[in-house]
DNA sequence: CTCAACCATCGCAATATTACAATATATTAT
DNA sequence: ATAATATATTGTAATATTGCGATGGTTGAG
């Protein structure tokens, strides 16, 4: 007990659960905002803007590229980040056929 | 330590955080697709359905109600969920912003 | 009223996440 | 080679999440 049961559920909820958890925080979604605003990777500089450690940025970095929603190459000293355009698409696609599957009743109760 | 510094961020990037995190979890995609199929509300029926105890759906029920994204009313002796339609046209709208924002570009890194 | 069904809550154990200081690694400049 | 800068990793403490058995409160049937 403790762990999530992934054995019950599908593979594409199982997929989208782990894209979702990587974006469920404050930091992973400010990270990515100030990624896609200065188009042109960004990397230490979050340390500055955001008010959080080192290496706690490091470990949200790490987290979001191992949900594959970003990649880093070297850019001289510093690591250069950027969204993995395959994997953003995805993300759109599958979230909006998740929520966008609603459709209103009236009133179901 | 331990715990999110929600200080740090913004309304905005708390909200949504909040509203991904109930997302995140495959029991609760499971249950939020069974009741968009099912227009008619569910209620203790996924116990059956999904492999989890009572405890375990009620629990991740009650979550789901927290965080605004579902609404349950008593229904004689059982009690029926659905979407709250308000706070799910919200979620759409932040999500498409957010994960809209992204404009791909000629390889940044 | 009594019983059975339905659901929420409590309490617990296992596991995961968050945050950071300290340390290690890699690259550039001198 | 040395020093400085930029990141990653490790270790650790605090907190949160997940899952479930057991318990308790409600509702409907008899």
């Amino acid at each position: 007990m403790g762990a999530t049961k992934t054995e019950i559920f599908t593979e594409e909820q199982n997929r989208l659960a782990v894209m979702l958890k990587a974006l469920a925080h404050p930091a992973r979604i400010a990270i990515l905002q100030r990624i896609m605003v200065a188009n042109t990777c960004i990397c230490g500089n979050l340390v500055g803007e955001l008010g959080l450690a080192q290496a706690t940025i490091s470990q949200h970095l790490k987290e979001l590229k191992n949900a594959g929603l970003i990649q880093g190459s070297i850019e001289g000293a510093s690591i250069c980040y950027c969204i993995d355009p395959k994997a953003w698409k995805l993300l759109q696609q599958e979230l909006n056929i998740f929520v966008g599957s609603y459709k209103e009743q009236q009133n179901c109760c």
